[in-house]
DNA sequence: CGCCCGGTTGACTATGGTCAATACGTGTGG
DNA sequence: CCACACGTATTGACCATAGTCAACCGGGCG
């Protein structure tokens, strides 16, 4: 369940300007260097169970993990989706009420909750930072409450696909205009339980975008997209770029 | 839009120890209470529009307020219900992505966003305190998602009816045993705009429950419940009350 | 009194779910 | 090298749940 990494340098993290540690100085940094620790995961493994106790936060480094709830009778939603930079767990709480799954091979930086939850104390730009990033998930999950509430199949496949490549571009630093390639590394399963669906309406629905030009697929979980715009116009959101996430 | 009231001595809010201002000591609540303000809303007054600039952030102090996310085509969703104590806006944001509606008659303790922003910075126990308000409300959030993506209309309806329950018990320290009732100040159509059905499916759904004993209705807005396992059993949750929210 | 708003109920329909057969790709073992 | 199995994905036939459209009810208010 996870063996320890080769150590990377805070300064030379690929999420340092991203994670909860974004506004740290480097004296900061220093302090949470010093707590730190990496964790693997390899794809298909639970990095934690719902109710287990967890002895640590963590930003995912690289990778894709999700949460997830079920309930008694199998029926499960994913609630988020978490990409590189994204935090995990929650000071002040040490039983996770979700499921936390490694949807690809994951890094994690850990950092033990309480040294962590001490250090916020000190430190209050992780604190701020924590803040702002929690901000935007909420945002993000109000945004799929839409989603979930009032999109039919087809445009929630599509809104799925545009928050992906959103996404991808904003780490990446990639324009979301000529020919852009989703890597989604999910089973037509896991995007059913994030869309409310079914995997058999998923399945249909991306034939049905394919057959109409929006989508391309290069295999099964590679998407080429040749015009965004028609992607987004399969959303149902507004087309004027006025988005929240 | 919201004449200023009779001003309220922090030390006597009723909101006092769970609000924003929860973990702040006397020497902090007389800077909150310095740039503090009253405002009132009648019941369905818009309090504010998605895009909107919002000038102030705000504690609900009375009333029920939504926040809701509407399509181009009309179709909307209820993203967020506002009871007494709970926060409104955001610091560091001055447009609302979402309409904010006094669904009963509200009363809103205000603080214009800049103060209220330094004052965030100058006093950490307000910035905790919004810390671990917004993951509450992100730990709702996702027990909305599992409610709208994977609930059916019965188990949705009650749902609605246990989380208000709970909230109302702990708002008024009651128990929840014996015969509760519950003060919904919602129409069908916002019940449906909260739970992505249709108000004609709320008022069956509403009905059905009724016929079989599960609640009954004192009025239209006013729920009885009898039995409150019965109605958890009808959420299609564990039983044994591991809940989250 | 009559209108309007919110709510209920009914008849019919459509979207997406269920169940089942089939295809495809990759790794294993003969 | 091929055969097979397993996990994942696709497609089809049928069905159920919730949506649509419409009629009707009842209370409050001008």
């Amino acid at each position: 369940m996870g063996q320890i990494a080769l150590d990377i340098h805070c300064e030379e993290c690929p999420i340092r300007h991203r994670a909860v540690c974004a506004k740290c100085d480097s004296d900061e940094l220093e302090q949470l260097e010093a707590i730190k620790y990496y964790r693997n995961y390899e794809a298909g493994q639970s990095i934690c169970w719902a109710g287990d106790d967890m002895e640590f936060v963590a930003s995912v480094v690289s990778g894709v993990a999700s949460l997830t709830q079920t309930m008694e009778d199998g029926r499960t939603q994913m609630v988020g989706l978490l990409l590189p930079s994204d935090f995990i767990g929650r000071p002040g709480r040490q039983q996770s009420p979700y499921d936390v799954t490694a949807v690809s091979d994951v890094t994690l930086c850990c950092f033990r909750r309480k040294p962590f939850e001490q250090l916020m104390h000190r430190t209050p730009h992780v604190a701020e930072r924590l803040l702002d990033m929690t901000l935007d998930e909420l945002d993000a999950a109000r945004e799929w409450m839409l989603i979930l509430g009032r999109k039919t199949a087809r445009e929630k496949i599509a809104s799925l696909l545009t928050i992906i490549a959103r996404r991808e571009s904003q780490i990446g630093m990639l324009p979301l205009t000529g020919q852009i390639n989703i890597n989604l590394p999910l089973t037509r399963e896991s995007m059913a339980d994030y869309l409310g669906l079914t995997l058999e309406t998923v399945s249909r629905q991306i034939s049905a975008l394919k057959k109409d030009g929006v989508i391309h697929l290069d295999g099964k979980r590679r998407f080429r997209i040749e015009d965004f715009q028609a992607l987004v116009a399969e959303t149902g959101d507004d087309t004027d770029g006025g988005m929240i996430a």
